[in-house]
DNA sequence: CTGAAAGCGCTTACAG
DNA sequence: CTGAAAGCGCTTACAG
């Protein structure tokens, strides 16, 4: 138990009013006197005690608002579980979380939500953003005009004021799968990537960065694709089938999406999974079973929960601490699994 | 902000006292009151504000002891860091961590320490046990006599009566670097395995899953060593320069433990680096350098600092919440690394 | 510029 | 079995 207010009040023989003036920097005070309060307080070794702070600060209730974007969607079931859990803790630190679930994607129902929220006096926000530049336009004018931060989370939007982004680098990503497909080949031959929506930015960094450093680093691989499947399991099946057909030789399928059941149905029927190396990602549906199976060789994750956590726990630091995010890019780690690192006791996510 | 006490016991027309009894079935109430109370308390949504709890609770100062064994090794500096991490949060919570760091491994050093937090008036103890009979039969003493209940991290000590551990599956680790190496090498040829000591029960645990996995489900592959090192650079050299002698067909080296080094300029040395497919664990020392220069494949790692915070901490919610732990094996995740997934902000421990 | 007091939500002796 | 009161460490109007 450390040193308290009090004690420090009663060393320097004044009020703990004035101490925590001093400490604080509040004003109000001698400058003099501050100083020596603040003198004494080294000396003593004191560390204000969060318990009573925020006990006492709960009085102002801090109030954040999360919008969720595709809320319907399993991997946003995940990153809202991780916002329940950061409601949870600025609960019981005397703070509120209001949330906006969207289904689907949408433009102006983003835009209602940012409103309402504001009308229900949030003092930051945290949000799956669209790009539209309408939406961008109203980010920047809660930043601005209404002194509102904003913390971007799952998508970015980086010609924004927003405070920071909390999500994958999804270019990295795809170098991550491009370096683990490499090896899995042995340097040579053929390789299919089978995208979800070459409109979604995420996937086609993906794309991208599995692309640019399969060229770098293994030259003798020849690409094949994309083929797009709208994460849809039958036409991944039929993507996967017309690859097979064209290319007898296929030794590897990198899928950026989901649909992963079709693509290993197909390789099934065709006597070739296992034996096709697949890499895949996410940890959710039937992906753990397929790796177990032998028909995904790795899966690669992004840790959902964290998406929906910290972008909360950010505000919530920045507003009663005064406590700035550690940098502009938070990316969340890249996670490689195969059938033996997938966690016992996983929660729906299937991180542990 | 929620319900709070004083709202139930209005609303129960009793006073705040009579409410806390029946929410916390302390006992000296009329059961009646006490179903009615807690069936008001549902109704209207009543969650405990933690910080409350705490505050008030922080008279009782809840105190908690640490042992850590070769504290000097930059492993267990690692954990420490969580350690700390934890510290810190219990000293906001109100509690206090009394800590030991025993160098090397002494068994006298760790009964001594564990003899002075029981006169320090500790609840609780998470340390580091150590292959002795006289330890176990200590912690068993703990437990049984004095009612200290005690959490074993980063080695086990099954046959006590330790509350859980937390650490890895080195069995399981072992495995996960057979899948490994199983895809590295194409399933066929010399793979060699060097670890640091054969009495270190962890590390032989990493080689016999290797060894075990390797032969159920990569039967082509055959096994070579395994030699020991005694995690010196110089020694592990050595014994790659024999193995590469012995075996010039070699694909593979497994590493349990340290000399990585060691390993990778003798491969050098024999222009072997980078085509002699490697795997190491743990993201310390030169290891993320290794991989980032291609020498390294993939480096297996456990969370170090989850291995230091979350005995203190699951400890602290027993004697803070009575919460028990989740399970009396808490193995913490086994982290897969490429050369794409390294962390970019890393501490010294290499994880994010 | 400074102090005294009330309050945040909970727990805990102490009376009765 | 129940209530009234003090206290945990801090912040914040309100006086002066």
């Amino acid at each position: 138990m450390g040193v308290t207010i009090r004690q420090i009040a009663e060393a320097a023989g004044v009020s703990r009013g004035t101490v925590d003036r001093a400490l604080n920097n509040r004003g109000r005070i001698k400058p003099e006197v501050a100083a020596r309060i603040r003198q004494i307080a080294e000396e003593m070794g004191y560390k204000p005690n969060q318990l009573g702070r925020a006990l006492s600060m709960s009085k102002n209730n801090i109030k954040i608002g999360v919008i969720l974007q595709a809320a319907e969607t399993p991997f946003m079931q995940c990153v809202l579980e991780g916002i329940e859990r950061a409601k949870e803790e600025v609960d019981s630190l005397g703070g509120t979380v209001i949330l906006c679930k969207i289904p689907h994607i949408s433009c102006s129902d983003t835009i209602d939500a940012m409103e309402y929220m504001r009308k229900e006096g949030v003092s930051a926000i945290a949000m799956v953003p669209i790009e539209e530049e309408e939406i961008k336009a109203h980010i920047n004018l809660f930043v601005e005009e209404y002194q509102i931060p904003i913390v971007t989370f799952n998508s970015d939007m980086e010609d924004t004021r927003r405070l920071c982004f909390v999500g994958q680098n999804a270019f990295q990503c795809g170098r991550a799968a491009a370096g683990l497909m490499g090896e899995l080949v042995g340097g040579c031959g053929k390789v299919a990537v089978i995208s979800g929506y070459s409109s979604n930015p995420s996937l086609s960094n993906r794309v991208l960065g599995f692309d640019s450093e399969l060229k770098v680093k293994y030259p003798d691989i020849e690409l094949v694709g994309p083929e797009y499947c709208f994460e849809d399991n039958h036409l991944a099946g039929q993507a996967t089938e017309k690859i097979l057909k064209e290319n007898p030789d296929l030794k590897g399928i990198y899928m950026t999406s989901h649909g992963e059941e079709g693509v290993c149905r197909m390789l099934s029927k065709y006597g070739r999974a296992g034996t096709v190396k697949m890499i895949a990602n996410d940890f959710m549906g039937k992906n753990y079973e397929l790796m177990r199976e032998g028909s995904i060789h790795f899966l690669i994750g992004q840790d959902a929960q964290i998406q929906g956590y910290e972008p909360v726990m950010i505000l919530f630091r920045l507003l009663f601490n005064g406590e700035q995010p550690k940098g502009e890019l938070q990316y969340t780690e890249i996670f490689i699994r195969n059938e033996y690192t997938i966690p016992e006791d996983m929660d729906c996510c299937g991180i542990q």
